[in-house]
RNA sequence: GGAGAAAUGGCAGAGCGGUCUAAUGCGGCAGUCUUGAAAACUGUUGACUGUUAAAGGUCCGGGGGUUCGAAUCCCUCUUUCUCCGCCA
């Protein structure tokens, strides 16, 4: 959420970093929480001026009851009137407005970096850089739905009756693949600086909240009616939130977690080669990075961050190129994303494997993150988020990648945390 | 799931209707002393809002109520603890 004194005093400059993300909306909706805002700031000026004249009365009320001066005591009373009718009025106002300006604001996304690429589709991202040659595969190749049937990996039937579509059964050496690229990924993480959490995988209303799911993205999570609970879509819900009303430390930078967890997602209205295989699950696995950053060094630590993920693509010898993405295709919260994409052989595509995000202050504003800085004030910190990395889509490149006349070769990285090279 | 108790500042803990702008201790920060450190002593030490700065306003788990006045009384929700039941 944008922060209200920011818009207040920069409002052109926000109108102008919403264009770049094709929000429609912005000068009716801006216009109308600063209307708003100033309404407020008067109703509060009165409300608070009024309380301190009733503060007053309620004091002198004391002082003359315990002097034993009850007459006067009376007289002060009457004096108070319709004070409590009129305050509980301006309370009602506020809160109606503060309401209001707060429903508003909720449907305002974050505004852009300057660097952000303007654009609507995914066309229009910028390759920013590109890793590795395509693989040439033999003659019989195969898409990774093929392989995994051949090879016994992942039973997407079995799925279905258990769970419905979206949520395959992994067997066997796909088992172990799996499990394998989990510890692989967390090992990496905590190599690079990482503390290693283990979250709930159900969050509450709050949290949805707080990284920015809620209200947007409602229809997308699944959603345990009987305790109103979410499934996480992503680990950062749950590992972000950690920091929900936390008040750190300049010396508690750079705040540094990975955490493993499966990712839930309803994917309303997907459909045909997008979801066909491991292209798109309900439920899947993934390692995240999370970071709590001073706000100087968020744009340093994103490129810290996207070399990171880079590096673990180039050790499991996939290629790929990233992506920065336009303003279009941005997510709601974030102020630069770079998306990283393995290229798939068999299905001759590419898949997004990881997006790496700068919230800057949207998400802290949310949460309440702040740091106390050099001088003593307490402001917002700014949180980043990637993934590293979501494993559906990597093992259909491995596998189609790696796949030979003979077997498919697994990756020299991966072999002691598997226990074989092969899947034959 | 049943019965009982509790929730106060970074932590511990007092306050149970009227200077609470919340005692006290610990911790943190600054200073004195010291070559330096420790100890001791002195001072300081929350968040939000508001203002050029102040004044003022709000916050004692959340929400609502009683009252001129609520940390303190009432209702409700949540959480924690103790005992019982069930259980990987």
């Amino acid at each position: 959420m944008l922060q209200l004194n920011y818009i207040r005093e920069n409002k052109d400059e926000v109108l102008k970093r919403l264009a770049i993300k094709n929000f429609k909306d912005a000068e009716t909706i801006i216009t109308a929480v600063l209307a708003k805002d100033a309404e407020r700031r008067n109703i509060q000026k009165d409300s608070d001026n009024l309380k301190a004249e009733a503060n007053q009365i309620a004091k002198q009320i004391g002082e003359l009851m315990k002097a034993g001066k009850k007459d006067e005591a009376e007289q002060a009373k009457a004096k108070t009137g319709d004070m409590k009718a009129k305050e509980k009025q301006f309370d009602e106002q506020l809160k109606k407005l503060e309401d209001e300006m707060h429903a508003l604001l909720v449907q305002v996304p974050n505004t852009p970096s300057f660097k952000v690429p303007n654009g609507k589709t995914p066309e229009d991202n910028e390759v920013v850089f590109e890793h590795g040659a395509k693989p040439t595969l033999h003659a019989k190749a195969v898409p990774h739905w093929d392989l995994t049937t051949k090879y016994d990996l992942i039973d997407f039937e079995l799925g279905v009756k258990i769970a419905g579509a979206g949520f395959p059964v992994y067997k066997g050496k796909g088992a172990r693949l799996q499990r394998a690229l989990i510890n692989y990924f967390l090992d990496k993480g905590i190599a690079q600086g990482y503390q290693e959490v283990q979250p709930p995988i159900v969050v509450n209303e709050e949290s949805g909240y707080g990284t920015g799911q809620l209200p947007d993205k409602e229809g997308q999570m699944y959603h345990v009616g009987i305790d109103n609970l979410y499934l996480i879509p992503t680990a950062e819900v749950p590992v972000t939130n950690i920091y929900r009303d936390v008040i750190l430390k300049e010396s508690d930078f750079p705040v540094k977690n990975c955490g493993y967890t499966p990712c839930f997602r309803r994917e309303a209205g997907s459909y045909g080669k997008d979801v066909r295989g491991l292209n798109r699950l309900h439920q899947f696995d993934k390692v995240e990075i999370v970071q709590i950053v001073h706000p100087e060094k968020s744009y340093d630590t994103l490129e810290e961050m996207r070399e990171y993920v880079a590096g673990l693509l180039k050790e499991l010898e996939l290629p790929f190129r990233t992506l920065k993405l336009c303003g279009g295709d941005m997510s709601f919260g974030s102020a630069l994303t770079y998306d990283m994409e393995v290229w798939s052989a068999a299905q001759q595509r590419w898949l997004e494997v990881s997006s790496v995000s700068n919230f800057e202050t949207f998400q802290t504003n949310r949460l309440k993150c702040r740091f106390k800085d050099a001088n003593g004030k307490t402001q917002l910190a700014h949180s980043l988020n990637g993934s590293a990395l979501a494993l559906p889509r990597i093992v259909a490149a491995l596998l189609e990648n790696n796949q030979t006349e003979n077997g498919i070769k697994i990756p020299k990285v991966l072999v002691p945390y598997c226990g074989f090279d092969m899947i034959s």
